[in-house]
DNA sequence: CGTTAGTTTGAGAGGACTCAAAGTCTGTGG
DNA sequence: CCACAGACTTTGAGTCCTCTCAAACTAACG
């Protein structure tokens, strides 16, 4: 189950058995179905969740409507970055959209292995690299100025993510609302 | 010169005497007038420069116009996110806008550190995960709807900026043409 | 096959943009 | 110390894109 994320750790840079052991020990798997919040707003996030299968909404209110802030599918994670970071209650909802399995690791446990396991502060500081690119790319799509831009960038940037998520939750990913999506997917369409 | 720099690291974690005056020898103090670049389109960012004193803006070129993507101000660091992590060539500009003090070091001497010191990579990834907020924080401006949103959020969040940095460049940040950003000022005056 | 979630279409309003011009500030040289 | 040049900001007029509100259509699911 957890496999491909050692793989993917291996990749940066190889860990101890020891260090492996330990994780697996740590990271606890659960199944959510769909629909389900994992995280709310004014909670602290202290979790951070890995999705070993199925897609996460994460997504906060204003003005009384949902914004989308972000998808997280099979091996990205999922936390509610400056919660989790600071430690302090947040605004930030996450959901599932559809059945998952995800990994979980309490942020207290991994402090911990960060103290007894040097090499993973190596492996931690290049995942959070990763998604730090990951923020400012997201920033460009954001200053992209004109509708069709930004759905063009989605599209070319996401292509998978086209096919499973709502029209609805991906124009609010965009900036956009649904109805302006729509009239700019026929427009495209035809051409 | 390079004190407060290392307040700020031993504030996050204390570090050796050996890696403090490695880091001393290894970053490079640099004298820059107005209006430098330090970093334009097509090439690769090498470097990490740490504001000593002065300020630096951001930006990339969009159908011919320049988009301000970032104020770095005293403490701060600059890099152009993508390029320096992925090693390729990137398409963000550094430019200094007022005369500056800077530090700066070479990633090459910096992953030297990272692999022959561990505890450096538990305060670089506290650094990166102080930086991924910020650059989640500029998310939720940018998708403020209204132009005045972003403007009163841009004021709330960096009022030292407001004095700096000329008009143009902030209505580039919020995501804004400089004559709606004059008015929207003009508007908020009369309140 | 009915109900609900999801998407499309329509009409009208408004905010931000573009292009253009005028005004204001700042610093340098006479 | 003044005057002028250049950088910076404000103001104006007209246009267009995206939004809002409303309703119809379509797909998915029990």
């Amino acid at each position: 189950m957890l496999s491909p994320l050692f793989n993917f750790i291996s990749n940066i840079k190889p860990i101890s058995n020891e260090l492996k052991e330990l994780l697996a020990q740590k990271l606890e798997i659960i199944e959510v179905p769909k629909k389900t919040l994992l995280l709310r707003e004014g909670q602290t996030c202290n979790h951070i969740h890995v999705v070993v299968s199925g897609l996460l909404r994460m997504y906060y209110m204003k003005d009384g409507e949902e914004v989308c802030s972000r998808f997280i599918d099979e091996s990205l994670m999922a936390i509610s970055v400056k919660s989790f970071y600071s430690r302090q209650p947040g605004d930030e909802y996450i959901e599932t959209l559809e059945p998952c399995i995800l990994a979980r690791i309490h942020k207290d446990e991994l402090e911990l292995i960060y103290k007894e396991h040097d090499e993973f502060n190596y492996i931690a500081r290049v995942i959070t690299e990763q998604y730090f690119i990951r923020s400012e790319e997201r920033q460009y799509l954001l200053r992209k100025q004109s509708a069709e831009e930004r759905y063009l960038y989605f599209m070319d940037n996401y292509p998978h993510l086209l096919q499973r998520v709502p029209l609805t939750y991906i124009a609010s990913y965009i900036g956009l609302t649904l109805e302006t999506l729509s009239r700019i997917r026929k427009k495209i369409a035809t051409k």
